[in-house]
DNA sequence: CACGACATCTGAATTAGATTCAACAAAAGA
DNA sequence: TCTTTTGTTGAATCTAATTCAGATGTCGTG
């Protein structure tokens, strides 16, 4: 008597549908023009069915976030299992985050509106803990990443945690994403190959750290090497440009 | 006849009224219950006459933040003005971050929020413009610090330009902001004295760019020192721990 | 001072869209 | 087949932003 066990399925496939139906409308008509009552009709159920899901607007948001973020997290799980120097798989997560966001163009605009206290706080605490979850392992392999160099004695973390140096690198990244992304904050002009300057930035920061071996930031053919090292190695599969 | 002017006058009072009264309203409710008729309300006005000043309320979002914004500047101008070594001042500007948001705790939220695209696109493109020229000194003064700074010979830029260097400091502080208050992503023991980490990894980026003389960024009674000077000679009458 | 023209203010009515829930339908069990 | 349980529906409700027709005030003029 698999009844039971058919309708959980049913349920969750739909459940993705609905996700998906989610995310096409986004694509089409912006995240502004979200309507859920749309979301319901594209997938031919009631509104009430879709309710039956997601017990709000910002619970759906969160669920197609939590999805991009685990495809997301899937490219820095690639960077951990790379075999590469420490300090290398670092500049691969930057890179991991621009082949991402050139993938997803709509993902850091939704990524930055369910992290808004606003909408964050009227999420449903146990999706934001399903997020949360989700996001987890970004850290975890940062701090991962730098464990690494420091075992390899390339890095002397000064007194500071693992974790302190990741914030670092974390930080550099999201902020740069942020001043991108903010339009007429910087002009145009200014941000040619904006994802290899956040490269640049991040060797910047490393160097800054200390981590050997030390690099020239100022020899743009060993930065456009590496990237292009990375992006054969690590994400060959994945077509992007930087 | 200054009846004209009079009347314009009197508009203007109460434009900063209504902002005044959006600003307590928020700090009394959240970003999240502020409505527009509690605003008209507590300033004893009617709905209209309030839409007579704000096409929506992300207008009225946006003019608040920018008040706000205004504040901040204000205190990187102090630090434009600080004669110290472009690098300190660099540092001062961290602090200056430090000092503005332990004061207004609910303003990187409203930030947070009105940058978002979603709510930045719903504004009207002139409330837009006069946020972004009302930013545009933050900017100027960090590019002027950096080009300070090579000017004495203490700074390299390595083919970038004052803004690329000066980018990546935005980046590091706004990407920090952005981890700090996102509820949940970090372990609140990991974030003790978040601001102060936030001049750590500055001082690590800056070394990162060669900017001399080098600092010892393990040295914790250095950092405390020259906060402690920052906040002594540039900002003794804004009372903010750190 | 009275009057009309014009500007400003008002708040009830409108609207948009999220959310609910009473009624209906399908499946399971007896 | 009838009953119960479970799932689905979409019209009705609700909230809060926004509008706008009318009320009120101001000014200049005869």
């Amino acid at each position: 008597m698999g009844t039971r066990e058919r309708r959980q399925r049913d349920f969750e496939l739909r459940e993705q549908r609905f996700v998906e139906a989610g995310r096409e409308l986004i694509r089409e008509d912006g995240l502004l023009n979200l309507q859920m009552a749309r979301v319901a009709d594209r997938c031919e159920y009631a509104v009430g069915t879709l309710y039956q899901h997601f017990v709000s607007k910002e619970d759906l948001l969160l669920e197609i976030a939590r999805k991009d973020i685990e495809a997301h997290v899937s490219l820095f799980e690639r960077v951990a299992r790379w075999s590469a120097p420490a300090r290398d798989r670092m500049i691969a997560m930057t890179v991991a985050d621009a082949v991402f966001f050139s993938h997803n163009p709509e993902h850091f605009q939704l990524i930055q509106y369910v992290f808004c206290d606003v909408v964050w706080r009227s999420a449903p605490a146990e999706r934001r803990q399903q997020v949360l979850a989700t996001q987890a392992p970004i850290s975890a392999i940062a701090v991962g990443i730098v464990d690494d160099g420091v075992a390899a004695g390339d890095l002397d973390r000064g007194g500071l945690s693992s974790w302190g140096v990741a914030s670092a690198s974390w930080a550099q990244a999201l902020g740069m994403l942020n001043l991108l992304h903010a339009e007429g904050l910087v002009e145009p002009i200014s941000m040619v190959q904006p994802y290899r300057l956040m490269c640049r930035h991040m060797q910047v920061l490393l160097n800054g750290f200390g981590w050997q071996p030390l690099v020239d930031v100022s020899d743009d053919a060993a930065l456009d090497a590496l990237i292009n090292r990375i992006r054969t190695e690590v994400f060959h599969d994945c077509s992007a440009e930087i």
